[in-house]
RNA sequence: GCGCGGUUAGCUCAGCUGGAUAGAGCGUUGGCCUCCGGAGCCAAAGGUCACAGGUUCGAAUCCUGUACCGCGCGCCA
């Protein structure tokens, strides 16, 4: 299947050739939808390319092109506007077939550009010992979205969590350990306690050089496998991952692997050894370095990374470089996404300028995220911040708030544990959409009130709107499942049926934006379509015809099955009464 | 110092990578429950898209410069 704008952009494609522009050294523009219903449902900007490519106006290029269109069912009518804009009415009751089609497909009609391809994602990767606190939401968050539409697009996608769990930090973690343990506190808590011990090394550390010593000498220990050091260590990942599963569970987020940085300590060796051999890296005042230069990117000039220490240890460039190699050994993916925040920038430019030396095919995307901030504007995700606010207080707030709502229902939901899962939907939806709403490149700033609001553009409208769908539906007994016939009268319902035949390109879209931004704004604009026909087209009312009923809850029915793809798509849970 | 990013309504932010008259939410003001769900709907007010040039049929969007703000910059990740 195609979308609308990939049919009426092949149909210009076809006849621009036609018209003798086949040879027009232009790429060919996608056809878009109009901003204003009075231009038609979709445009094509493309006469203004081939005009400029010919030299000659635009406007006589557009009539060419439109003399020479093929028809399609789906073309009511094509008109040349203003300097060269090609206009494109769709025939109503052919959008009524698309819709009806889409609506009956599980695939809501979409097409799979990913098949075939595999795709590397990584994301969350929090770090061992160390409790999640907001400012790791948003990778968790907006890697769980990617991941989603990458599947829905296709994609074969593995998901990966590479963990922070390797390093120094555990050296110094085990040396505390043995120093100032509490053994029950650790039993209440682990987490807690590790953190405790870990904050407590740092301040004596920092009086005390020969603590560091002992650190580095555990850490040492530990790369070597000696096992008590090891023992200790798995213990420590395994009260970690404890608790990070109970937030990925609470979340839906599923990882096919979860390679920490621990899983690529004997390839780093390796790794250097290599890059020094092929030249790539070269030894500089005792340790190993890669120069780059403005031919690897702009913001690489005169920019070096080491990829070993003048104490001979690797550093986390050396662990990215063996991860990529063992992506690459394994699935052989076409495309490797990253997604954390924007201070990490310049690291994947290296990164990817080092793996495109080694001849790395795959496509390497970093999806860089703005920072969290707090309101007097500290970074929330610094080391240096303390006091954060907890991931899951900020969970059980958000659904505090929204068991206060739904709780006014209880006369409508008497039932107490639906009543609990309505909230936990609503409430964890509100703090996802609040940071999926947003450009992932923008900077959030944290805020209680904005991020568990439940009205205006929020996850709650977005719920409600598919929730009322449900309820007509309910009410009529329908199974919107089930395929039914559409018809396309009021200009309402035209416009919410084009909103919902959207939704496939809007997907990739986004997914390869890297902006679930876009599909959520898209998702607020079906709502507000759906209210405007729910206020403007009576479905379930005495007089209504029934073969107009019928029509209507039919788009109804899409339009529960669209919002739904597109929640669910977002991580959000969409809910068939609230 | 060098590099990267940002600056759009009172506030928080979108703006489909150059398209037609710049949009939401919150807040403000004024209307809608004899109901198919008011967690909603309708309407109003609110803009020199930081500033100055440039590119072209056309710029919030691309280029150059300036001013602020943020982030990063070889042995932390």
């Amino acid at each position: 299947m195609s979308t609308l704008s990939q049919t009426l952009t092949e149909l210009v494609q076809v006849a621009a050739a036609a018209a003798g522009h086949a040879d027009a050294p232009v790429a060919l523009e996608p056809c878009v939808p109009t901003t204003d219903p009075a231009h038609g449902d979709y445009q094509s900007n493309h006469a203004f390319r081939l005009g400029k490519a010919l030299r000659t106006n635009p406007r006589q290029v557009a009539e060419a092109v439109r003399a020479a269109l093929p028809a399609h069912p789906l073309v009511a009518s094509v008109e040349v506007a203003g300097p060269g804009f090609l206009n494109f009415r769709l025939d109503d009751a052919a959008l009524a077939d698309a819709l009806a089609t889409a609506a009956a497909d599980p695939r809501f009609g979409a097409p799979l550009p990913g098949a075939g391809r595999t795709l590397v994602i990584d994301y969350s990767s929090p770090n061992i010992a160390k409790r999640m606190h907001v400012g790791h939401m948003r990778s968790t968050l907006i890697g769980q979205a990617l991941d989603r539409m990458f599947r829905f697009l296709g994609y074969a996608v593995v998901s990966d969590n590479h963990l922070g769990d390797w390093g120094t930090p555990f050296g110094m973690l085990i040396v505390a350990w043995d120093r100032w343990r509490d053994e029950e506190a650790f039993g209440d808590d682990p987490v807690a306690e590790l953190l405790r011990l870990y904050q407590r090394f740092r301040a004596e550390a920092a009086d005390d050089p020969a603590l560091m010593e002992q650190a580095r000498a555990e850490t040492a220990n530990l790369q070597a496998g000696e096992p008590r050091a090891r023992s200790l260590w798995e213990r420590f990942v395994a009260v970690s991952m404890a608790e990070f599963d109970q937030v990925y569970r609470r979340l839906g987020v599923r990882f096919d692997e979860t390679l920490g940085e621990s899983a690529y300590d004997a390839m780093l060796p390796g790794v250097v050894d290599d890059l020094l051999a092929r030249g790539i890296a070269v030894e500089d005042e005792g340790a190993v370095i890669v120069r780059f230069d403005e031919a690897d990117g702009k913001g690489l000039k005169d920019a070096v990374a080491v990829v070993r220490k003048r104490d001979g240890a690797a550093t986390y460039t050396t662990t990215d470089v063996a991860t990529i190699r063992y992506r690459m050994d394994r699935w052989t993916p076409d495309v490797i996404v990253y997604v954390t925040d924007v201070r990490q920038k310049q690291h994947f430019q290296q990164l990817f300028a080092i793996a495109a030396r080694l001849g790395v095919q795959a496509d390497l995307r970093h999806v860089a995220f703005g920072m969290l901030k707090l309101a007097d504007g500290q970074v929330a995700a610094s080391r240096s911040g303390g006091g954060l606010v907890s991931l899951v207080e900020v969970l059980d707030e958000a659904v505090r708030r929204a068991r206060a709502v739904v709780d006014q229902r209880a006369d409508e939901i008497p039932d107490e544990a639906e009543r609990a899962a309505i909230a936990e939907a609503v409430g964890l939806g509100a703090v996802r959409y609040a940071d999926l709403s947003q450009n992932p490149q923008s900077d959030v700033t944290f805020d209680w009130d904005k991020m568990l609001a439940l009205t205006g553009n929020t996850a709650v409208y977005l719920l409600y709107a598919h929730a009322r769908c449900w309820s007509m539906l309910r009410t009529a007994g329908v199974d919107p499942g089930t395929p039914r016939p559409l018809a396309l009268i009021d200009p309402t319902e035209r416009t919410l049926a084009l909103s919902l035949l959207r939704l496939p390109e809007i997907v990739a879209t986004a997914a390869e934006a890297a902006r679930p931004n876009l599909l959520a704004d898209h998702l607020f604009g079906l709502a507000q379509d759906f209210s405007a026909f729910y206020l403007a087209c009576p479905v379930l009312k005495d007089d209504v015809e029934p073969a107009v009923r019928e029509a209507r809850l039919g788009l109804v029915a899409a339009t529960a099955r669209g919002m739904a793809l597109g929640l669910e798509l977002l991580g959000l849970t969409p809910l068939q009464r609230m």
